[in-house]
DNA sequence: AAAAGCCTGATTGTATACAATTATCCTTGG
DNA sequence: CCAAGGATAATTGTATACAATCAGGCTTTT
């Protein structure tokens, strides 16, 4: 109750966006704002603002004077995503080994070193949040502040399913090699060698997936509230 | 005042992102809830809400407990927009060849036909909006609900663009024949030849503005307020 | 005179009040 | 018995009230 109670409009857009894609609710189920609001503490007004960016989002569809309905997501829309996110992100590395800073190649080095020395250690919690962060790096470096913001976006839904992608030990090393590929591509700024790096690297990313199972990633669409 | 003063959040935020884009505010201008409530004869809260959106689509930035700022778009945006446009409508036209119904390929027809009817007439007036539900039919096409959003997003902030470059006579009629390969290739469920077409439709387009110049079509980011 | 601290005005963040709309159920007439 | 219409309850849309935060200027102290 000191200062984490205020400024709830943000959070309370997360919650609800991380709730619906974590399958919260069934699809096409209705929002109400009191409902939701009750549940979090808040009155309408923060719950409005997040149906209202959710509906942008696409996690949400408003029909005026009646009420905000779950869209959510599919197996086939997280495939969907991983597709475009392998056309953008590639276009993206051959951008960046044109214009990457030395500060950028700098950072993704930093990374590399990081996530090498965890493999070596076996230290696996750590492992996805550098993988995230590599990418992030990746998508500054190829400045395009459109593409930046188009990659996050998928990314941030994609990230389930990279924790999942992560957890076995032949991947997490054989991932790493990949970002080294696609580090080494970038800094010779051989930009064909950067795109077929990330290519290649989204494309074993998506077969490892293939063998889990989409399903387990996308917070059980089928019928079932949770 | 009957039934149109209801219903504004959304009616707001279409405008004021409409006069970001067109560049009624200068770079990093901060845009007050009141003046804008007041300007528009509403109160703060609709305004609030679709400032929220707006954040989400990257045309302001919200600072809490201070305000939000315009971020605005720079012709390098614009560029980088279309070459996004460019990959990911290949790729959507490359479905739409294994996955369009027969609903949609005879309303891209219809457009068609409709198309070559106006511009043999000389109604360049009927042109921009045949141009947009042409590409937007194809979007749905795709097959991707996902891929369909980021379009139909790419292609909002680009019609603007899109008018322009339609306006020359040569344009025009060499734009049409374009889209009649596209179809056809759609038709013949021929996914290169479809991504090929629409790759050399969309490059021609860009050259075409290249030839009008980037500067009159982003609101004039340089300086000037208007 | 300079710097630190406080006060005040302005603006945002949230909650609530009120208006408008819609859905549901009940009544009523055929 | 069924359909049409209206009253009512629930929910959304908007406006306003209040709380919290911040920027700027003023005072005060060293």
């Amino acid at each position: 109750m000191s200062e984490a109670n205020y400024l709830l409009g943000q959070k309370v857009f997360q919650i609800i966006r991380e709730d619906i894609i974590a399958g919260k609710y069934r699809q096409r189920e209705e929002l109400r704002e009191i409902a939701i609001g009750d549940e979090l503490q808040v009155s309408r007004t923060p719950v409005r603002e997040a149906l209202r960016q959710l509906e942008l989002e696409g996690l949400v569809t408003i029909v005026p004077n009646r009420g905000a309905y779950v869209v959510g997501i599919s197996c086939q829309d997280m495939k969907d995503m991983f597709e475009i996110r392998l056309l953008l992100e590639g276009f993206c590395a051959g951008k960046a080994a044109k214009s990457a800073t030395s500060e950028q190649l700098e950072a993704l080095e930093e990374v590399m070193v990081l996530t090498e020395y965890h493999i070596k250690k076996g230290h696996f919690r750590q492992l996805v949040g550098l993988d995230n962060k590599f990418h992030e790096i990746l998508y500054e470096a190829g400045g395009s502040r459109i593409l930046e913001h188009a990659l996050k976006n998928y990314h941030y839904y994609l990230k389930q399913a990279r924790r999942f992608s992560l957890l076995s030990q032949g991947r997490a090393s054989s991932s790493v090699q990949e970002h080294r590929r696609i580090l080494e591509a970038v800094k010779a700024q051989d930009q064909k060698k950067a795109e077929d790096a990330v290519c290649q690297h989204l494309i074993h990313t998506i077969k490892n997936i293939d063998t889990y199972g989409w399903e387990n990633i996308s917070g059980g669409q089928k019928n079932g509230k949770n």
